[in-house]
DNA sequence: GCGAACGATGAAAACGATTACATGGCGATT
DNA sequence: AATCGCCATGTAATCGTTTTCATCGTTCGC
């Protein structure tokens, strides 16, 4: 592998000229510069980025710490970091961590110097205090956090506001008792989109009471044998909010073995708007939530700070998350050969997604774009 | 941020000595290791890896580069890397690649000299050609490979007797006309489950001809659009078997708008296995792959490699792709309420992975666990 | 009791870049 | 014509490690 120094020697000037042609070239005359190039070019040469950072102490590299369990709506966070990353020249190192505080700590440890940034997503608010020391010293930009970050910038995601909005359109189809399947308790998320249940029940002058409350931890087998509780309640729920599509589809999948109709017996909402949802049938109704730009929206938000080196003000910024209605509410409908026209994710971005269902915004503050 | 020097000082040594005491800790007495190790927690010291790896010319990361579009299959095979690098002490740098080998080509460049080894999931032929020069001088581990590639190590997945099979079970059921969606023309996977399609009919006396077959891309969409090639196809083929399970998911659902019942009307099936399959109506007959396995088995080839920075040598390793017999397929079933005990993946590895669905293996030469 | 062998430690040379400071040449200003 | 700057370039210090080689007691064998 070329160095710095064989270029020079090669080039016939010093390697500061070197260095310069590859960082602020304007401090070189245009001639040199090409010249210099045209050797590297020919050498293979390319800095080393170790050298390079020991003195700069920059690593153009951000870090995402993420919760073990993958799925659809993680995946897609990642490819909108990735892409913004790719973009702005930065490498993403990705680590995940398993439960406990402690593994979260050590991920921290060993990623430490190796990154100029850190995005990270906080399961609960036990692993949140770990991290906001950390953040003192270091910019990190939260993705779901607790009520409090002073020391961290921070995206979230409307969840309360989404929750609302999916039961409250329940409540006006003339639902009286609405149902939830919850996601872990002490999960940020699944907390808020619970809150969000419960006030717009009693918003709306209805029963919310943890009876009608279904544990559930976000996978399709949580949502398959939530069914059974809803099945035996007396009386029985007419509709069900799930704090995630996942649960949503196992639960579809027990009430179709347990002979109950959707939504015409049972109505059903989901949570993320992953893409399969409007393929299912009935097609789920759902709150879309744009994982893929709330990825984009953290790096953006990282990036000053990792440049600058120093810890992240409490900036704050929340994405929408819009009702998505489709068949499992029961709602009346457009007649529309929906999928049709399907958004083309899998094919990356680039082409428009056009949504021809019917969008109703349950924005919190109204995030850029 | 402390240095081994303030280290040194602090605890009366030479900066060799607590050098040693992080790298081999038999050179060093037991006494001062301890009191050294003492001084660094207290000192909140970890070596800088910027100058470590500046010496020893290791990073202790690897490259996974991957096509840009992603999905639960690619987020799988992340996550099995990930999991597998962590038990080695391995930082993963993730990086996608959009479309063209020019930008594949920049990938690995802006990669080099911060990984020792890489990760790569090759999407076509072309994009081979500048992967293998790269491979000569550097430990890469290939996913999906094509016919050749003695410089890489490579694992693939048995796409041919996966589909193979697939296709072979529709026929046992009595099907005579089965149609295909592809992927894409030149994706490796895509071709492969194409040719195993193809050689299945062929092998039961059955008509293999391109009328049979409808161009898709993995998407759901592609499969949704499928579906009015079918149906106007004369005759109509009673089975299709699709390249994947989003395309069979968009299929389903266009089936259903179009009043042809599944499986009586057509039998379907798809590829991957995919966690929601079961959870549809009717319950997708699949073709299992474990992604997850995949990249941990990719993982564990490249190490060696990547420990001692040569390049990998011709090995090859096939993971198995067992068909999942399920109610799409129309084959007479067990009566099990399968998604009961459900596949746990989303709460991580750890808890066993129990089926109940008949299981035929179409296993290539048996991978290793 | 003496040289050899050994075990623990230290001194110093890399690794490959960036960048503050020094230098030299040349055009413009006075 | 002398001076002042400025522009392009070179010199050398520096970043924080690892590792080779040297050193210095101890202990052991005889």
């Amino acid at each position: 592998m070329a160095t710095i120094r064989d270029v020079a020697r090669e080039a016939g000037v010093s390697i500061a000229t070197v260095s310069r042609v590859f960082n602020q070239a304007t401090l070189v005359s245009e001639a040199t510069a090409t010249h210099v190039r045209g050797i590297a070019a020919r050498l293979d040469y390319w800095p080393n980025s170790a050298a390079r950072s020991l003195i700069t102490h920059r690593t153009h590299a951000i870090g995402v710490l993420l919760p073990d369990l993958y799925g659809e709506f993680f995946s897609e966070v990642i490819r909108g970091i990735d892409l913004a990353a790719r973009a702005e020249k930065y490498q993403v190192l990705v680590s995940s961590f398993h439960d406990s505080t402690e593994t979260i700590v050590s991920a921290i440890r060993a990623l430490r110097g190796r990154i100029d940034g850190l995005i990270v997503m906080v399961p609960d608010a036990e692993a949140h205090t770990a991290i906001a020391e950390f953040a003192t010293r270091f910019p990190v930009v939260l993705l779901n956090p607790g009520a409090t970050a002073p020391e961290c910038g921070a995206l979230s995601v409307a969840n309360y506001d989404g929750a609302y909005a999916a039961v409250a359109h329940l409540a006006s189809l003339g639902h009286r008792r609405i149902g939830l399947v919850r996601g872990p308790v002490g999960n940020l998320d699944a907390d808020e989109r619970a809150r969000g249940w419960r006030d717009a029940l009693r918003a709306a002058g209805l029963e919310a009471s943890s009876a009608l409350e279904v544990a559930g931890d976000f996978s399709e087998s949580a949502g398959f044998q939530a069914a059974a509780s809803f099945v035996h309640m007396q009386p029985r729920p007419s509709a069900v909010f799930c704090a995630n599509d996942y649960m949503a589809i196992g639960l579809l999948s027990a009430l179709r073995d347990a002979e109950v109709r959707v939504p015409q017996d049972m109505a059903i909402v989901g949570f993320d708007d992953i893409a399969i949802g409007r393929y299912l049938t009935p097609a789920l109704t759902t709150v879309r939530v744009d994982a893929c730009l709330l990825g984009e929206r953290a790096l953006h938000q990282l990036l000053p700070f990792a440049r600058s080196r120093r810890p992240a003000d409490g900036q704050r910024e929340q994405l929408p998350a819009s009702l998505v209605v489709r068949q499992s509410c029961g709602a009346p409908q457009p007649a529309l050969a929906e999928p049709q026209g399907g958004r083309a994710r899998r094919r990356g971005h680039g082409t428009a997604a056009h949504h021809r269902e019917d969008r109703l915004s349950a924005n919190g503050n109204g995030a850029p774009a």
